[in-house]
DNA sequence: TCCAATTTTAGATTTAGTCTAAGAATGTGG
DNA sequence: CCACATTCTTAGACTAAATCTAAAATTGGA
């Protein structure tokens, strides 16, 4: 029964980043909401709960939190970099019609043919990407919005 | 002895795509030069040759390109997306130091996994990329910087 | 308490990519 | 060949994404 407030500060410590107000503030909106969230999304959040919360605050906690392993980015071409809360390891599927990206269960790449092909390089991590179509879409009841940057409503003071 | 401008005739053909001159030179240029270049790279280069050739002609040809199937993008994090003249498949890995994207000879995902995790979804591509330090960045000897915005803030030797 | 290092901030700046509206090129059918 | 609709290209304005700056605030430790 550890409130979040206690997970989180487990895994700052864990991780040795320092735990600021405005990167715990960051990391609980990710862990609490949707995930694959845009740096803009999480500030205009964020920042609705705590006022003096800005941009670049922002994006230097997510750089932090990348780095340390407690968020992962997912890139996505031609639009803003999402983020998610990395609680369990798993793949993404994004769809080339309306841009969701959903996670998808994990499974292990061929180790074996994985280290003949990086040769000599260090691989720190393995990232898979399908894309497609999602079941949405293929049901024709798409919206079309393949960059869906607006607002989600509802947001807790931390 | 096929020179270049056919091939690259065969392949609009065969796509369907219309082969107009900005088309032809933006693919004829990714396909003779190093791979992963930007969009912005791609213009310069360009447009050195064709004076008259402009921004948004680039970014219309290679959506096109693109979407024939003719280039593929590399999103990558935090920074502008890159286009691979698709030749053979391949995948990827990138270095998190320098941000070099290096091509990795292909090997098959275990299919059977993979379509149990993408369920009903209809997958028409599979990516993966590899992330960790290059062999030259793991030497030391980085002297190339191919992705400037990738060693922003505190970059030492790399 | 004091201090140096780290972090945050607002706003400016840079970079990436899209959009617009007018003109140019293309291809098709006559 | 021409007429004409369609597609493509263009310059530059515009929007969006992300970084930078330098001053102020916060922090942890001595
Ligand atoms: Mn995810
Ligand atoms: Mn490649
Ligand atoms: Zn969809
Ligand atoms: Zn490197």
């Amino acid at each position: 029964m550890d409130g979040i407030r206690e997970k989180l500060q487990k895994a700052f410590a864990r991780t040795g980043l320092r735990r600021t107000p405005q990167r715990h503030d960051v990391l609980a909106w990710l862990v609490r909401h949707k995930r694959h969230a845009t740096a803009e999304e999480i500030y205009e959040a964020v920042n609705r709960s705590n006022q003096r919360l800005s941009r670049a605050t922002v994006y230097n906690a997510l750089h932090a939190l990348v780095e340390s392993g407690l968020v992962r980015p997912v890139a996505v071409e031609g639009a803003a970099s999402r983020f998610d809360s990395t609680l369990d390891r798993h793949h993404h599927f994004i769809c080339d019609r309306c841009g969701d990206i959903e996670d998808l269960a994990w499974f292990d790449l061929p180790g074996k043919a994985m280290q003949a092909a990086a040769g000599g390089r260090a691989v720190r991590d393995v990232e898979i990407t399908l894309h497609g179509t999602c079941e949405r879409c293929a049901r024709g009841k798409t919206k079309h919005t393949p960059n869906p940057s607006k607002t989600r409503g509802e947001q807790k003071a931390c």
